[in-house]
DNA sequence: CCCTTGCGGTCAGGTCCTGTCCGCAATCCG
DNA sequence: CGGATTGCGGACAGGACCTGACCGCAAGGG
């Protein structure tokens, strides 16, 4: 084995087992020990910091570092971190969500096809983002494709249905992925059109990369998420939500997370406020609260209270 | 710079970007094309299949191969793959939980303090595994922690506070962890009890690896999972939860995914059954459904959907 | 105090790595 | 079809560097 592959070997080796004694590492390497100590001597010089014990039961440890070392995943650990990462692309994680696509992209595009099914065949086993109500459910997959797309200067051609309900192929030459919101869109410039469009990924189906490749233009105005934004003037739906809660701030708080903010109006109540472009993240939280609560606005959610106060209402009633 | 750090800037190279035209890499890597070449032919003999492009344009690509390459990741995309593992590791994910704590503690491990400081900071924005309903909320860094142990036979001591509420500190040689339900434990020798025991995860604080390791003792019987749940003849408190819903099956496993099973019973209705430890998923499940229900089984569930329909319509009464 | 295990210097031999030079092949474009 | 571009790989010479062997030393653990 030549040199470089004994050193990835050697750190895939560092990274599954805390304790290694040299000895053994040697043999597994197969080559004297001196040459080990060498070879770890390396390692340390690339930056990664292995550390040492002496005496008996002594051995060698892959401590953190300065830097990520690179990191050698056996099958199962790669598709847990797909599935990881395609939840928090999905929505489920707040604040992380484009990083995640480009680790995403990064990853599947090296993963073995048979890990890709594994992947595909626990795709549905997530939460549904929005346990049901109108969730996009976005797929992955799809966000994947797209943000290689953009990284690698490809063009795309996928179906795109508009407002209208028309479904048609487009082809671009994709831009930068913004998300605003909970909604994920693709800046590109469509090649039919001959301009600058702003896709919804919701509406996209089957987006393929065509394998050609571009020289990027230049967004005017330069910024990707601006543009998206000014694009949006007809109301994004945004709902300012505000509910006086029956309930000391800190249990509240310790409910709802960060998924709405909590302020203490002093009485042994709070108020809750979220922003939101779907009331089913409102009622889940009020539900999931348990107290007595006042909703101040809007009045759409008002209505969603009643509708499923009425509902369960209606289900007890026939049960009893 | 030596041979060995070169094939690894080579792969994190490939795996930043689609194509690389040979003469952009040699330049990045400060050798001529035709080590580069030869670099390119050693990283196929390790395996890694890259794909060359001739003529204008052309290039090298990193494929999909037969196994995982070592990954190359910058740091936000580690911050986002730890996300995303903590979030599928709570328990938001179904299917993979172990494995994604294996795959989190390996990570966790060799990752930069900085980088961790930046996943604590995000910690909170994960969804509430059950929008607070007294879901465990799981530490995922603990649960990396024992797994870390586990895996490298390190003893661990930690507080654990018992079903009477008292807390006591404990050390224990960890042998194995078991996900049962929702639920994680700990197999581990308890050293002051000279026994087997099993550990709910979420009922320990504060666990430190004690850096002792230890020669593994061989568990009788040999599966720790059977274990577990041997020692749970005091009831896990399962519901077997049955609705009746009105609306058709196909819509309604839209909406509840793979949390619950539902077959058509015919008549425009069907039945959604579940399994929950927690009434709160089915609640949640009721509410993003949306349809009219009746509830079969248990008697509880139809106490908690009067709640919350009392809950709501009090709301709804005080505000107009 | 002894044993185990890691550390690192030195040396000789030889592997293998590198840059140069070359002709060839595939691809794209006009 | 021809030219330009880019990847492919053989040959070769010089030298960098890797390896194993041998050594004495240092640091833990019992």
């Amino acid at each position: 084995m030549s040199a470089s592959a004994r050193m990835l070997q050697l750190l895939s080796l560092l990274q599954t087992h805390r304790y290694w004694p040299g000895g053994e590492l040697a043999r597994r390497l197969e080559v004297s020990e001196r040459t080990l100590r060498r070879d770890v001597d390396r390692l340390r010089e690339l930056g990664y910091p292995v550390h040492a014990v002496r005496g008996v039961a002594g051995g060698y440890q892959l401590q953190a570092g300065a830097a990520m070392p690179p990191l050698l995943l056996d099958d199962e650990e790669a598709v847990a971190i797909v599935v990881g990462l395609r939840a928090a692309a999905g929505g489920m994680v707040e604040g992380i969500d484009d990083t995640s696509v480009r680790a995403l992209s990064k990853i599947v595009q090296v993963m073995p096809p048979r890990l890709r099914r594994r992947v595909d065949a626990l795709r549905s086993y997530t939460v549904p983002a929005v346990f049901g109500s109108g969730g996009p459910t976005l797929d992955a997959g799809l966000l994947a494709t797209l943000a290689q797309a953009c990284r690698d200067d490809e063009r795309l051609r996928f179906g795109y249905r508009t407002r209208e309900g028309d479904e048609a192929e487009r082809t671009v030459e994709p831009h930068t992925m913004v998300t605003v919101g909970r909604r994920w869109y693709l800046v590109a410039w469509d090649l039919t059109r001959h301009d600058w469009r702003s896709f919804r990924v919701d509406r996209m189906t089957d987006a393929t990369a065509t394998g050609v490749r571009f020289r990027p233009r230049e967004l005017p105005g330069g910024d990707a998420a601006e543009y998206v934004k000014s694009g949006l003037r007809s109301a994004p739906q945004r709902h300012h939500v505000s509910v006086l809660v029956h309930a000391d701030a800190e249990s509240v708080r310790g409910r709802v997370g960060r998924w709405g903010e909590v302020t203490d109006t002093g009485d042994g109540s709070c108020r809750l406020t979220m922003e939101a472009d779907d009331l089913g993240w409102p009622m889940f939280a009020l539900m999931g609260i348990g107290a007595e609560f006042d909703v101040e606005e809007p009045a759409e959610l008002v209505e969603e209270v009643d509708r499923v106060a009425g509902l369960f209402g209606r289900a007890v009633r026939r049960t009893s």
